[in-house]
DNA sequence: CGACTCGTACGATAAGCATCGTAGTACGGC
DNA sequence: GCCGTACTACGATGCTTATCGTACGAGTCG
């Protein structure tokens, strides 16, 4: 038995926030975390269509599945199923229509201090 | 008695992290709180002479200390202290040297947040 | 069908944090 | 010297959250 799952036919669907809701505090808050703003660099970097396998971090598969929730809940990243794999990529449209250079001005500021610290 | 302020001559002086130390995750998490947010939105629009006591926050006085302590301690402003007041300032300087451009897009993200909810 | 992989849900836990109230310290003026 | 103002320090409290482990559901391939 156990209830189904609420979307049913097909294809499991996963609620994303619209556009005029996504709040700058959330997307800050989320990408404040090290897990997470690792995450978004990774997809900044290698397009809209990896699987949450693909990254290798150092962290349990549930505190993955945590991570990628928040950054989808707020508004930072989509994500759809493509068969069991769950593909996520990044809500820059949304974002820069939103939030016009702040991805960017994110992503450059992490970048450089990765180069800064890290070699 | 009790042991007198540890900077002892005149002055009261606060610790504040070397530009070396600020960390964008600390950034991003002190800018992700709404009333540290509204602090920084005023204190880029009201230049950097504002005491603590200017700001008419919703919440108590030692809540404002703990705000300001916050931001103080991840870098984004500068503390001083002239007489019983404290002033306050943003340390755009050392952020746009660190991070180009991330905290105009974040004061510019914000507006823009403000405009679209509140008018 | 059966096994395996990918990801989720749920409960537990421990840490962090936003908030308050009260008591106290530093400075300036009377 | 005394009082008021500006800010702080400390303890308490309740909420959020990062993490884990285990058990489970959904899909793919033999």
């Amino acid at each position: 038995m156990t209830i189904p799952a609420p979307a049913g036919a097909g294809g499991r669907e996963l609620p994303h926030p619209p556009r005029e809701e996504i709040r700058l505090e959330g997307v800050l808050q989320a990408l404040s975390d090290p897990m997470r703003l690792r995450i978004v660099r990774e997809l900044a970097a290698g397009g809209d269509e990896l699987s949450c396998s693909q990254f290798d971090l150092p962290v349990t598969k549930s505190t993955t599945t945590h991570h990628f929730r928040v950054l989808r809940e707020s508004g930072v990243i989509r994500q759809v199923y493509r068969g069991t794999a769950k593909m996520n990529g990044l809500r820059a449209d949304d974002l820069d229509a939103l939030f016009p250079g702040l991805l960017d001005a994110v992503l450059d500021a992490a970048a450089r201090q990765a180069d800064r610290l890290g070699g």
